[in-house]
DNA sequence: CTCTTAACTGGAAACGTTTGCTATAGGCAA
DNA sequence: TTGCCTATAGCAAACGTTTCCAGTTAAGAG
């Protein structure tokens, strides 16, 4: 039984509220509200009153009762689906800084690549009646999708996602253009073998990088061999067992697309495993802006996106929901950082 | 002007609510309080009912009126001193795990490393009324520290951070132990020229560290030489400066140990610079888990520390608060895991 | 000097819940 | 039958704000 807290749990957390503030200035409740919310109907001599009465009380207005009261929470909730990959850690980031400076806060929660996870957590913010949602979905189809986003009852910008049929706000990276040129690329050093792991393509990247895969080698008067393609699952997990395949293949690929976070896991540890070197023996490329690639790898060539830009944009875009403005797509454009990886034994 | 809003702003985040689903199942508001809120008081016959008709209207409670009616707002407060440093992001993801399995959600503030970020982080977790709040502070001694600590009206969790005279839980780690390790491993290959980049000792890691660095040296007899210690600044500039001293030294260390992310960046340029190797020419060691390390170098000796325990454990610290028990520190062991990066030239 | 208006200020009703208290009904014992 | 207790249900008062509406005062116009 723990004996510091008073009789009554409730009061250990008795605030100053706006009530003491008035009683102690001697003027009205409302007055007190106007003159800290900025109400312009409020003489300089009674706001410098109220002012000075609250700092010394050390008022803290409650957010809680202010939301109820205005039915505004200032809070964006951010939906995000695998906490795992470092990369939704800058996006979050960037997104939360730019939220920050207009006045809100974030709530983050994690679906773990689990759709009842996400169906939950949209429940969740919901209830918590946050002022839009931002989401990182696991897929574009899954049972709760109409539920969660069609009927909306605050505004919602997608992060890398396509889903028809609802009016929501879009972050959209322009994947293809950029595995486009870097596949020019290797084909123009001569590369004909190029592999591509990638997540599956139920989502927009996936669809999308394939088309500037698929264009790429049109574009060469080629053909793609599609047992080069191993589409089907963003961990780490798939990727090492297709990269295991893809390298013992006859002939073996001189190229590898990794695609995101978990294929660069998944293949780099297959690599390994046949001591073969990025770069050296087989030519690598990551399509990700991986913060960790920039530190230590300074020789992986990318397909690189601005994540951060991405998070900011998000950020806008809701913002724009707020405000009632209609929703509208936005994309990002990426762009192929070539470096020593992408070399290869040819 | 936005044309599909309606007249009020407010209706169009009109949702159904509690008054709506009494109304639908002929009972009385606070039946439905009790029966969806699992209240012993309530028949099975009402409870029943109730449910059936709140699904049916898709009732979603509103947590910011149930937040302020009931004094308790099932959300923890995460301060992060610097949300670059990607292992703050495995904290906070384990952390939020763990409160999450508890019913709570989570706010993530970042203070960017400065003080006064800091400050208005407290106080904007504190007009949220968040139940609780863990933070990992900037310093031990800021201006406000004991404004926003000592006179909690919530309990806190500090990580990795010593403050005097205020009751708060926290969650340290002995980094003394794992520095002991390692230095002394060093010193039996050898090495004498150990030096030691690391942040400023007006936090509790760096005095921890420079202990266990310290006594290493006491046990071995040996002197430890100041102008081989670069203690002073966790950021990445200051560790690319102070490295690019101490490798011009003469004699050269043939050792470096780097207490943090923004000393690891710092030091890999510098050694880049001179055209070293980590374990080639000189003997490196880190001294934090970071996740990118796991991930591409692994053959970077680090004093390991289980990061994703310390967010775990300062979840279980802030939830006993909540219960009304007494503070506690809780400390978590770091080891010396040793890889090719800490052999060196010796 | 009176009337109108402008500039404030105060009172009170919300916002959507939870919860203490009271009321009702039925069961059981005396 | 009466009285008491138990199990439920309902009423109404909070929680701490914001905001609408109605006053009050003083100034300016006629």
């Amino acid at each position: 039984m723990p004996s510091e807290k008073s009789e009554q749990g409730r009061s250990v957390n008795q605030r100053v509220t706006i009530r003491e503030v008035a009683a102690k200035a001697e003027v009205a409740l409302s007055s007190v509200s106007r003159a800290l919310s900025g109400h312009p109907d409020v003489s300089d001599e009674m706001r410098k009153r109220v002012k000075d009465v609250a700092d010394e009380l050390g008022y803290e207005p409650n957010h809680v009762a202010q939301s109820l009261r205005s039915g505004v929470t200032r809070t964006i909730g951010f939906v995000i689906r695998d906490i795992n990959n470092p990369m939704f850690a800058l996006l979050a980031r960037s997104c939360e800084q730019e939220l920050r400076r207009n006045g809100y806060s974030m709530i983050l929660v994690n679906s773990d690549r689990n759709i009842e996870n996400e169906n939950r957590n949209f429940s969740l913010l919901r209830r918590r009646r946050v002022d839009g949602i931002i989401a990182s979905l696991v897929s574009e189809d899954s049972p709760y999708i109409k539920k969660n986003l069609a009927g909306p009852r605050c505004p919602i910008v997608l992060l890398d996602r396509e889903v028809k049929g609802i009016n929501a706000s879009a972050v959209l990276a322009d994947h293809a253009a950029g595995v486009h040129q870097a596949v020019t690329q290797l084909i123009k050093a001569g590369h004909r073998q190029i592999a591509f792991v990638t997540g599956s393509n139920n989502v927009y990247p996936t669809r999308n990088r394939l088309q500037g895969f698929t264009k790429a080698f049109e574009d060469a008067n080629l053909k793609v061999q599609p047992d080069l393609m191993a589409i089907g699952g963003f961990d780490a997990d798939y990727a090492l067992s297709h990269a295991r395949i893809l390298l013992h293949r006859n002939p073996a690929p001189t190229a590898i697309l990794a695609g995101g976070h978990g294929a660069l896991m998944g293949i780099s540890r297959a690599l390994k495993e046949k001591n073969l070197t990025m770069g050296k023996e087989i030519a690598f490329i990551a399509l990700d802006q991986l913060p960790y690639l920039e530190v230590f790898s300074d020789n992986i060539s990318t397909v690189y996106r601005d994540t951060e830009a991405i998070g900011r944009e998000a950020a806008i875009l809701i913002l724009e929901g707020i405000e009632g403005e209609k929703p509208r797509v936005s994309v990002i454009e990426t762009q192929f950082i070539e470096r020593a990886s992408s070399q290869g034994s040819i």
